[in-house]
DNA sequence: AATGCTTACGGGTCACGTAATGATT
DNA sequence: AATCATTACGTGACCCGTAAGCATT
């Protein structure tokens, strides 16, 4: 899986409603749908129940929002430690 | 930045060796490079410190390295859960 | 008919592989 | 010259947007 793909579905999951989260994510809706479909692929079954009123997270989907979550908190983590990182190393600069 | 990304990246770090990663990694050293730039440009510094016998970590790298070796497991885990959960939902099946 | 998700289709971008180049021992 | 990494270049795959379709209220 990947973590453009987990962002997805966790903004999907957070509006519980496609057309929402496509506009929260700067894409169009067909497009989330697709990629949303492509994560249900990969993990071997549905993470929404779809209706006309929105999107609500099966069992699984509730596991993979909590787990997914702290993933791309993670993530985020990992680059601005890096970045923190290669700044505490960097010369000292001049006054 | 993207998990594909951080795969590359640790696969280098362990194999000190452009090469030898590209190898495990089932591509081409040039798009791996390619990569690792893509990768040093996101975090705003070098990751690797090169020359001919290989590749070594900078500071900024050592700490990359320790974090997103946890965020890489974490994804998995996440996945792997997520379809134990699906498993362990799905109605009974006949003996 | 209105709302919400999905399928179909065409295009642009990006990641990749091959080939050539650079640098160091 | 051998080893390891980078740059140049063309191509294929994938992701996306537009347009059309389907279902439910």
């Amino acid at each position: 899986m990947e973590s453009r793909e987990l962002r997805y579905f966790v903004t999907v999951a957070e509006e519980g409603n496609f057309t929402r989260a496509a506009a929260r994510l700067f894409m169009t809706q067909p497009a989330l749908s697709r990629a949303i479909r492509q994560i249900e692929r990969d993990v071997g079954s549905p993470l929404f129940l779809r209706s006309n009123k929105g999107a609500t997270l099966t069992f699984a989907g509730q596991v993979l929002l909590r787990e997914g979550r702290s993933v791309l908190e993670g993530l985020d983590l990992a680059e601005s430690r890096a970045r923190a990182a290669a700044d505490a190393w960097a010369p000292p600069r001049p006054a």
